[in-house]
DNA sequence: CTATAATATGAGAACGTTCGCACATTTTCT
DNA sequence: AGAAAATGTGCGAACGTTCTCATATTATAG
């Protein structure tokens, strides 16, 4: 009822039990310089008789690495952030490093001040999910002060720094041409498309057109509307706005309303491509709602493999992101760079796999 | 090219800048002390100019406070972790903490590692959903030394920590009555049931039946069996253990298999009863596969309501965990503990909602 | 107008490690 | 054998803060 915090047992009292110096407990515990090794056993045995623990913090702030990587996800409840911060997760044990999770729901204020506070908190570096992919020159800073960077999942405009990310536009581009080689003229999209410097979406169907557009450090989702344009284009089928949902912000309701209003047109798409996890939950409430039958009414293909896509009937056909791998490929690059790896950034993209199943059919005769 | 970690301002260099001693220069950056209005502008304009970051590793050394929760989930991939880590997160952010990450995989070893690691890194706090339920010296020892323990989930017998759970028995229950409501008289249950020290299901049988067992430190899947029993005991239906399907590890492999066990029985389960998220995945599997119309063919109510069980034709009823607000309610007592407050430990059990939706029905006339 | 309290500042010692250096002792190489 | 290298140990100074204490100065009270 009295004792609070009598614990901490100290290098110094483990060199005193001992009979040794500070000096040599601190190099028998922390193993880093000689030792004999009658030497190491008692002070070995001292320090498991007092039940000493060293103290990180002491540690890092002479070594000025605290073993700690800093993480900035969008929104650790989403099963894609989830999944890549497992990878990363169990790289770093094994490596000995913790994780420190910040969320930054995609907004750049909330990332600025997760990167200060991580690097307040001295971690050796930082793997994120950038909000902003011209300018950020958080991330700049961080670079230049010698902190390493590993980006997922998109990449930064003149950023020195690691990326790890999946080609989105490949991988998109190959879903449209297996509805278009269905036999499928009037494919929706329905994305987030919410931050393009270069305007709308007509704007960007322009700038693809002039082919002056760096896919590589867009945000996924316009990659994934690049490739929807790329098959479209191969197949000699014109674009059409109208076919195009663009979401605007990344909210289920909005993704909701908008794959409504694309059911509901006039001529309503035979095939629909929903360009990640949110949208295609989104899109299965409308559809289900609506009561179309999958694949007869719709055929339907999804960014983001989730659970239920294996097992309702029929199976969703959905493009699969290596996504443990990713956090695994980031932790990797980071722990490289942490030792010292001084190599040229890498842009590691990573390939997606495709499940097939029963979501994809010819359209309906009309 | 050259210069890597030329970075490092600190309160020194702020301070000669400034013309001020160091100790005044802390105050003002710090914010902890005196110091007059002119000064202040002075040292922050000068920490301004030298951009001027504070060293929490240097004042966690000194206060004894790093600002820093410790998390041991299970699994954070799991939709489950996600969503109380989400609740912990947004919690600790608003007071300035961070959340430093681990999984333990539900093994007592993980465990212990990660808390040694946390506590050696100086966290404030633990927040955990632990492995052992009876022992957990290492808790035990975090307790005792001062540093506050929240468990989530379950909680430990004896330990005095505060507990953030369920009631997992009223709520499982309330389904199963739901279900003899409906007409049933063969309800199957699926459940992990990994451990209980007190031996195998008939050994729980008896335990419940001479009322020597308390069920707020058993496993949730454990609890969740105990309200199957009480309900079919309060509806005057026989337990029959061969209903009981007993996973006994966690993975959906395994899951699958005791579903198909069950279902496959000479006389048919009219309904089922999931007792977690991978498991009511594993059981949509078998269902699924063996072609069972819900509700017609069987009755199903799961534990944990997934995104797909409310689009799903028709949708399966579910027990809805309020699972942000227990990551939020855990986080908040322990910033509660963290600044001092040493009330006597609280259990806090949050009340589930239910999720009625059409997979419920009465049975086949036989 | 003095006594007391509140405000303001600095010097220097913490905090618990590792690091640089000096100096012994042992091993290894010609 | 002697020189050089590797191994082993201790002292005391870092690391970048905050804390304690001493000492002013200013405001408030009696």
């Amino acid at each position: 009822m009295n004792d609070k915090r009598q614990d901490k047992v100290t290098i110094t009292e483990v060199a005193k039990h001992a009979g040794v110096s500070t000096a040599t407990a601190g190099r028998v515990l922390g193993g880093y310089g000689y030792s004999r090794q009658e030497i190491k056993d008692r002070v070995k045995q001292a320090a498991e008789e007092l039940g000493y623990r060293p103290n990180l913090l002491a540690r890092g702030l002479i070594t000025g690495k605290t073993k700690t990587i800093g993480v900035v996800a969008g929104d650790i409840q989403s099963p894609f952030y989830a999944s890549i911060l497992r990878g990363i997760a169990d790289v770093t044990r094994a490596a000995g490093f913790g994780i420190l999770l910040t969320n930054s729901d995609e907004q750049i204020e909330r990332e600025l001040e997760a990167v200060q506070l991580l690097r307040e908190k001295q971690v050796d570096g930082l793997i994120i999910a950038p909000s902003d992919l011209s300018g950020s020159p958080h991330l700049q800073a961080a670079v230049r002060d010698g902190c390493p960077v590993v980006l997922i999942d998109r990449a930064i405009k003149n950023l020195a720094a690691d990326a790890v990310c999946v080609d989105n536009r490949a991988a998109s581009r190959d879903c449209i041409t297996r509805l278009t080689d269905a036999g499928h003229r009037r494919i929706g999209l329905v994305a987030e498309l919410e931050r393009w410097e270069g305007g709308d979406i007509t704007d960007f169907l322009t700038a693809v057109e002039d082919g002056a557009l760096d896919s590589s450090t867009l945000f996924p989702s316009w990659q994934r509307l690049y490739g929807y344009i790329d098959a479209l284009r191969s197949a000699g089928l014109p674009i059409d706005p109208g076919l195009i949902g663009r979401v605007g912000v990344y909210s289920s309701e909005a993704a909701r309303k908008e794959t409504q209003r694309l059911l509901e047109r006039p001529e309503r798409p035979t095939a629909l491509f929903t360009a990640d996890g949110l949208m295609s939950a989104a899109a299965m409430h409308v559809i289900t709602s609506l009561d179309l039958q999958i694949p007869r009414d719709l055929s339907l293909i999804c960014f983001d493999d989730l659970d239920w896509m294996s097992f309702i009937k029929p199976g969703i056909a959905a493009v699969v992101q290596p996504l443990t791998e990713m956090g695994e490929a980031a932790a990797r690059l980071m722990l490289a760079r942490v030792e010292g790896d001084g190599s040229k950034p890498q842009y590691l993209a990573l390939q997606p796999k495709f499940a097939a199943r029963g979501s994809i059919a010819a359209p309906l005769a009309l």
